[in-house]
DNA sequence: AGCGTCCTTCAAAGCGCTTTGAGGTAAACG
DNA sequence: CGTTTACCTCAAAGCGCTTTGAAGGACGCT
């Protein structure tokens, strides 16, 4: 009944009854549907007045093929599948977001698009499972690498394009990955404090389950101990990257007898909520304090905006976005002809956060 | 060859070779795919014993079925669409992803998963046709409404469940919606501003494209013109909700020779913007200049955990993805109980931001 | 024994598309 | 005039699943 109402509504709009499959098109043009089909996808051994009328006639009724039909027959769908963790009130994060738009710029070009399977921290491998022999996308990618992640594994077993964003640790890598040099980006920044005469280092991390995070905490460790120093655990926060997070840290941390003179944060979220914490115990960034953060750059973060701008390392979540939507869908065209894996470098850039260490501090 | 690879690595680590499909699996169990079919699917005219000797071989097997199979077979794919707006070389949204947060809180629990298709501003319409005619989606919905929206129009004609996250300028409308009542809430927030003795009340706005936009106008408008006061072209910003075009409005505006003594933010992210720029210029918030934002409650950009907190109006923008999402998914499985059309109220909430207007200003 | 009933299972059709293998026609060739 | 060559078009099979309509078998009843 409801059909028959929008059929009739859109026989008004369009003059045309509304086509709902190849057969009907091909009985319309009193041709089969082997000829529709391949006029509407470009086969050569269609005769060009007869691809005309084709395409006429689609354009005329609107026909749009169905998508899981073409699928299973065809067993590509244009699609990227992708788990997004999901935990039950905690808000969003930032980071997918941007990242989510760099792969879409890429996407969009391509005609692709994503599935999305929300999945609980504790469910991410099952999801992929389903999301990848459910059979609806075409490859898929993962992020947020932990230690010893189940996704790589079983992925390195099923057949289907993947891509990794971040790494496992370790040295050797059976598996096509995306990263950021995350240990030799804070073992510059450190490097760089250390040179200012810093020697009271704190570190806001991201969750310490994820391996850049690890990453990260190695870099500052490693450049620490090439001068005899260490990281003290009372100096060593990790957490969600939001905030309140880093606001809390850097809150704890001030009240310390022997309070840090330089942080280092593993991205600007961290450090919007330290810069608070410092400004509001009335301490200066940049002289009583210094601080780095890592950028992702993302939109309304910049370090450029902070009251006293960030210095940072920087390396743009949503190129790293681009590049990935790249690679795969070359990969799905099979024509991929980029390296298996990539490891970016990171900008070191200095602003005003960063200063000489303060002679004495508390 | 590959594939052969796969299947053996598989059957080293469960015992046996994945299987593929249905009929592999009834195949193995002496059994027609209508049966196992059944059993997995648990129908009840299947025995017992049989039902269970069907799902452990599945499960050992780890068989699971093709989603677009099913979807051609049955019409139903336990997903929803939605457009992600893209716009080449701008920022991502963090609304967008506190939203879709939202969603998926209640997609994860129902296993529904999400087709995003990315879609350039003008393509929108026919994103969202590939999207529904496609047929791999059970539902969609549409946010960012602008006035004439296209969407909803085509959405009228077409035979899927949907549900639009905003609404068309007037009072009749024949389309389910979800909406925040956005005139109201900035009404409300401009006869407070009022009351407090302010006559010089600025807007900084969302994109006037948006019909939200629109209505948060109309409603600073509406409480102006009740006093007999009117907004001056030059106290009226709108752009991308980014705290760049806070902090560019916010700097002109303290640059005019009649400043505004208040501010209306049509988000916290243009609030902090603003708030930037006011700090900038050596006034204090909440004497100097009075500010409210909407507060969309992302999760760091938390108003009272602004230097001064913010006045706002908020309205949680992840709960209205759980909502949808809900609703959606209900209509999916056919048992809609729920009103087609709803306006939520905002709420006031009064914190340090606001004040009474300074006697003299510039 | 014969019959109806219930329980369990099945073969086959169909969802909308692509693709294979074959056929039919007209032009070009010997 | 028969045959090859191009060119265009088609019928039918198949992708992996659900679902209809029918059937086989066990059981209890008269």
């Amino acid at each position: 009944m409801i059909v028959t109402l929008v059929q009739s509504a859109l026989e008004i709009t369009t003059g045309l009854a509304a086509l709902t499959n190849l057969k009907q098109l091909a009985a319309m043009l009193n041709l089969s549907q082997t000829t529709v089909s391949r006029a509407l996808n470009g086969y050569p051994e269609v005769g060009e007045d007869t691809r005309r009328r084709v395409m006429e006639a689609a354009l005329k009724t609107g026909y749009r093929p169905n998508l899981a039909a073409k699928r299973l027959a065809t067993g590509k769908a244009a699609s990227i599948g992708l788990i997004m963790p999901v935990s039950e009130g905690v808000g969003s994060d930032p980071h997918f977001g941007e990242f989510l738009e760099g792969l879409s710029e890429v996407a969009v070009r391509h005609d692709f698009h994503f599935v999305i399977a929300p999945a609980a921290p504790n469910d991410e491998v099952n999801a992929l499972r389903r999301l990848v022999s459910g059979g609806s996308v075409d490859a898929v990618f993962v992020a947020y690498v932990k230690e010893e992640d189940a996704r790589i594994s079983y992925l390195k077993t099923a057949s289907i394009p993947y891509l990794v964003h971040g790494r496992l640790m370790g040295d050797t890598h059976d598996y096509p990955f995306l990263d950021v040099d995350n240990a030799r980006a804070f073992h510059q920044a450190t490097k760089f404090l250390l040179q200012l005469g810093h020697k009271r280092i704190a570190l806001i991390n991201g969750p310490e389950e994820m391996t850049f995070a690890i990453m990260r905490r190695q870099g500052l460790e490693q450049a620490l101990s090439e001068q005899g120093l260490t990281l003290p655990s009372h100096y060593a926060f990790s957490g969600r990257m939001t905030d309140r997070v880093g606001l809390e840290a850097m809150t704890r941390m001030l009240d310390m007898p022997e309070r840090p003179t330089a942080i280092l944060c593993a991205s600007t979220a961290l450090a919007l909520g330290a810069v608070r914490a410092i400004n509001k115990a009335g301490l200066t960034i940049g002289e009583d304090v210094s601080i780095i953060a890592h950028d992702d750059v993302l939109p309304f973060l910049r370090p450029e905006n902070f009251n006293v701008p960030l210095t940072t390392t920087r390396s743009s979540l949503r190129a790293a976005g681009v590049r990935i939507a790249d690679r795969l869908i070359a990969r799905v065209h099979g024509g991929d002809t980029f390296p298996e894996q990539e490891l970016w470098e990171v900008e070191l850039i200095v602003r005003a956060s960063t200063g000489p260490a303060p002679v004495n501090s508390k």
